[in-house]
DNA sequence: CTGAGTGATGGGACTTTGTCTCATCACTGT
DNA sequence: ACAGTGATGAGACAAAGTCCCATCACTCAG
């Protein structure tokens, strides 16, 4: 038997979408979360830098999947046949279980201002990752960011198909096939 | 003669931003920044519903000139070029008294995580009232997502070649170059 | 001239977030 | 045993942000 009850961090991450499904995000504070989870606000802060992040800190595996599938890409690959590569890489942190949880997940944060906001910096990081990560490649400057723009909406998106009920494709094959839709939007666009 | 001091608003705008360059953002008080302007508090809070949204407030007007360029282009007009259009019509807020006042505020914003995320929302705020306006156009979905954000990164990166001391065009002329880039960059994706 | 609005500001109490420091307490290895 | 170790608890504290009421100069009807 452990010393303490295990998967801390976990059980305040759940208990902050339960209760931000609840009351929503304004109207819970950190001592509630912390309270639910068997746990106190230190303990809390120390897990995670802010309130925002108990939603979005899960989220920082991401980045360390999309460079690394930019990265491991054959020296062949043209810039969007790297990103393609990035957006397999992620699919294999888009599990079932994770699958399961987003709808809920998305709904608080689509509900709060605050959590949109952390979101959109996350999606930033995200763009600034894959860019960079495109460079190292050789990818010359206006082109490299573009592409990781595309990967990144191609990443949201495709998320946004993957989690709908009605969807039985894993997430790689969703996100791929968004991506070459907007591919094809952007060579069409002049 | 006014009952009180005018401009209280410009006048905490400047206050913070000054006393951000010189102690940071974290080190810097609300309270801190009322007093520099001869304000209290409360005051500062009237004005800016939060500490960070004082630097940010100004770009406010920047949705409404982008979303109005696009929808007065003429219907001829692709998609992108009436997100040339649109910055064309932003380019009007684009004084030489913001150019000067700029390099400041941006120092100060990449210096403080927390002026950057707001600046991150308020960059998917951009694209998205960008998008809206060229969906009302009939243009369909990807392709108004993709001209959007293509009209952003133009923005963003027309502001900095703007700001830039040797720089002596206007910044239209800019956006619109860094447009016509962006735009190359897209159709040689593949 | 007067007195009831009006509107921006001041003041202060209050909640919540986030930081920091020290104490606790169960287990681990020597 | 017994001194670490590491996650947690407890509580003081500063600052952000909310709320409500007071103030005070000016305006305008009468």
């Amino acid at each position: 038997m452990a010393r303490w009850e295990p998967d801390a961090r976990e059980r305040l991450v759940r208990a902050a979408v339960d209760l931000f499904s609840e009351q929503g995000y304004d109207n819970t504070t950190v001592v509630q979360i912390a309270e639910r989870a068997g746990l106190t606000k230190s303990t809390f802060f120390r897990h995670f830098p802010d309130k925002r992040e108990v939603l979005s800190a899960g989220q920082e595996i991401f980045s360390g999947l999309l460079a690394d599938g930019i990265a491991t890409a054959p020296d062949s690959a043209t810039p969007l046949e790297a990103v393609a590569a990035a957006l397999d890489s992620v699919a294999t942190a888009m599990a079932p279980q994770r699958r399961d949880f987003a709808p809920k997940l998305t709904a608080v944060v689509a509900a709060s201002p605050e959590l949109r906001e952390r979101n959109a910096l996350k999606r930033a990081r995200l763009a600034e990752v894959m860019a960079d990560a495109l460079q190292q490649r050789g990818v010359p400057d206006p082109t490299a960011t573009l592409a990781a723009e595309l990967g990144v909406l191609a990443f949201d998106r495709g998320f946004d198909r993957w989690i709908e009920p009605a969807n039985q494709r894993p997430f790689a094959e969703v996100a791929r096939e968004v991506l070459v839709e907007l591919h094809a939007a952007a060579t069409a666009l002049g």
